[in-house]
RNA sequence: GCCGGAGUAGCUCAGUGGUAGAGCAAUUCACUCGUAAUGAAUAGGCCAGGGGUUCGACUCCCCUCUCCGGCUCCA
């Protein structure tokens, strides 16, 4: 009997039955087997030293791959596991799978970790790494499995859920085996614990048994390991690049925003350049809200508790709205955790006609949800935020025309931000959806996909992970350091428009349940901020700066100078500031790189008799003297000015792209 | 909400059961300067808040608040 391997180019080789993955790697050549970490038979992926018992697609596995980094940093898992084990008595372990840049492993241990523990940890993990231990593979029957592992309860629960379908049939569970230590295991691993090139532990924190809050709480470590010393130096480099993008850092240091101890957990205050960074955005959110014919209403901060009965807040959001307000008549008001039920007030006010649809409300609705204490994470998680809202009525025969705008209108937004990368998730019908009528379901799903397809932008599709009440599409983009943020959402709503009784008078003179589109373009426009902040580093681009132009007199004599210029650059519609301060030119441009500022003029005799400035932008090294002031000028407006400014739409009258 | 860590001057942080410390920032004075920190002096504190223990608490204990890292959650 004998194999054929079919290899990635498409050749075909024929080896004997039985022959491992390293051999084979080896006939093809010594330096793919000196870097090979496993291989792959008809997608599984399989042990170096497994023999391959089948015919069919071959690959060799190595650190270059995504597969192989998993198999890197999942050997790295069990000697971290192996350490904990070996240092600390009683301890036991549960599971330990790779993860995006690194691994981890959840213990139950007397104590939890402290920050020595870990050293300790990381260097008896170097010991086991350079005794170089093999990993053996071995299989076992369930019955021998749990004798095994008869002291570690967690394993024993492993095993005992192990599905037929997740073994190599004949098998019931796996195990690692190297020296001493033996972890219940799937693999593949490297062929031992030498090849592991570089680990570092980063990070110990509580984690729950299965994810589940009311099961044990483990202690989990965190640890990363990358093929070369040279690749975990860059990561941990990119790691303090992110950190110095910290939009809570850069708020602070940018002097944007604070969140005062005495208004609460999750409460922010906007410190005026932030309230310029906001007004900002602020204005442009309007002005793309108007230009997508969308009407503005205004509505207040709370409303009876009948009310979110009726919408059904209440019976499913309860706990995410801060607690009622009892009144002296026995009403009880609530804070609003949304903005939908006060725009579906607006739609009722009067009797809408089929001749009225759309109607496209929108506000920058402030919203207080009252998240768990320990979720509230600076402007991305607050309690208390703010969303370019909109909430639009229509007939199912406009609804596909409906969401192509808002897909456009939140596109163009996302792209006048600057984020290029965009991909769409298509969440659909839950499992259990409660209510709502099945061909709405349909009609709905089926016209948000065609949308999303007709818009050209990249999606996917998530099932199930609609709403109870709608399926919805979530906007994500890539931040300049390759993260992923979640931002608008477009969802459709079949529920509240019944719970409030909402119609239109049809064509034929019959009611007629509208539609209801929820839309948030930048979803809330503190999370949208922190985004900002985080993707440009605080550099914001000229357009979103808060200040776009500092003038630094050389000395106090040009002073006036200096007043006169910042006159001009404010008629030509820029923010100006004039350090007047008695620091040295130094000190002034030094304050103004660290603050950010698109643009530092200098100005000192020379350019006062020649009217020129010294002009230095941020990111440039050096600067230009002699500038002439009105190309200056010019030359920032132009840089200043606003994304956007396209054709109308010939189709809705709309300016569109 | 859960596990762990933390809270000392505006900021970043030392500190110890026995009188509270530095750098930066601030203020004042001098300096008037051409692209990332001029110098000197001064001022600045309920050591997060509240209860204990102690002759004595910033320090030890308990509670609360806030923050940080995770978990869970984000209809």
């Amino acid at each position: 009997m004998s194999l054929e391997l079919r290899y990635p180019d498409g050749t075909v080789f024929e080896h004997p039955d039985g022959v491992t993955g390293l051999e084979v790697a080896e006939s093809i050549g010594p330096g793919l087997a000196r870097s090979a970490v496993a291989v792959k038979l008809n997608g599984d992926l399989r042990d170096l030293s497994r023999p391959l018992d089948e015919s069919g697609d071959f690959a060799v596995v190595t650190l270059d791959s995504e597969e192989g980094l998993d198999v890197l940093r999942h050997s790295s898992a069990h000697v971290l596991a192996q350490a904990v084990l070996d240092l600390f008595e009683g301890s036991t372990f549960a599971i330990g799978p790779a993860i995006d840049n690194g691994f981890y492993y959840d213990f139950k241990v007397d104590e939890p970790f402290t920050p020595d523990d870990l050293d300790r940890i990381e260097a008896r993990m170097k010991e086991i790494i350079s005794q170089d231990q093999p990993f053996e593979r071995e299989a076992l029957s369930r019955s021998d499995a749990l004798a095994m592992f008869g002291a570690h309860p967690f394993k024993t629960e492993i095993i005992e859920s192990v599905e037929p379908s997740e073994v190599t049939p004949g098998e019931d569970v796996t195990v690692y085996r190297n020296i001493d230590f033996v972890d219940l295991c799937r693999g593949p691993h490297l062929p031992s614990t030498g090849r592991i090139p570089s680990v570092k532990l980063l990070r110990s924190s509580g984690a729950y048994w299965r994810g589940d809050e009311k099961r044990d709480q483990l202690q989990r470590i965190y640890g990363t390991a990358w093929p070369s010393p040279k690749e975990l130096d860059a990561y941990l480099t990119q790691l303090e690049e992110a950190e110095k993008r910290d939009h809570r850092r850069l708020g602070a240091e940018l002097d944007l925003f604070s969140f005062p101890p005495e208004l609460g957990s999750g409460l922010v205050v906007w410190h005026p350049k932030g309230g310029m960074l906001r007004k900002i955005v602020e204005d442009h959110s309007r002005e793309l809200h108007q230009r997508f014919g969308f009407d503005f209403v205004f509505t207040p901060h709370l409303a009876k508790s009948d009310l979110w009965w009726t919408s059904g807040h209440l019976d499913y959001y309860a706990e995410y709205m801060f607690p009622g307000m009892e009144l002296d008549n026995e009403q009880e008001y609530r804070v609003k955790p949304m903005n939908c039920p006060f725009h579906i007030l607006v739609y009722k006010s009067r009797p809408r006609s089929y001749r009225d649809l759309p109607v496209r409300l929108s506000e920058l609705g402030a919203v207080y949800r009252y998240e768990k204490s320990g979720v509230v994470h600076g402007l991305l998680r607050a309690r208390g935020f703010t969303q370019d809202d909109s909430h639009t009525f229509c007939t199912g025969g406009q609804l596909g025309s409906e969401l192509a705008l808002h897909l456009d209108f939140v596109l163009t937004w996302l792209r006048d931000a600057g984020f290029s990368e965009i991909e769409a998730d298509l969440s659909t019908q839950p499992e259990k959806a409660p209510v709502g009528e099945q061909d709405r379901w349909d009609f709905a799903e089926k016209t948000l996909a065609k949308a999303l397809e007709d818009s050209g932008v990249s999606f996917r599709i998530a099932p199930g992970e609609g709403a109870f009440y709608g399926p919805k599409i979530d906007m994500h983009v890539k931040d300049a350091i390759g993260r992923r943020w979640q931002l608008s959402t477009i969802q459709l709503d079949l529920i509240l428009p019944e719970r409030f009784g909402l119609e239109y008078t049809a064509a034929g003179n019959v009611s007629e349940r509208p539609y209801m589109i929820h839309c948030a373009k930048a979803g809330s426009l503190e999370r949208f901020m922190g985004v900002l902040i985080e993707h440009h580093a605080g550099a914001f681009p000229m357009w979103l700066a808060p200040v776009q132009v500092s003038v630094v007199p050389v000395a106090d004599r040009h002073h006036e100078y200096a007043n006169q210029i910042a006159e001009r650059l404010r008629d030509a519609g820029l923010r100006v500031e004039v350090d007047d301060s008695d620091d040295t030119v130094g000190e002034k441009i030094r304050k103004a790189l660290t603050h950010k500022h698109p643009a530092v003029m200098v100005v000192g005799d020379d350019d006062v008799s020649s009217s020129t400035v010294g002009l230095r932008l941020y990111g440039e090294e050096r600067d230009t003297r002699g500038v002439p002031l009105i190309e200056a000028t010019n030359r920032l407006a132009t840089m200043a000015a606003k994304p956007g400014g396209r054709p109308p739409d010939p189709r809705t009258g709309v300016l569109g792209s």
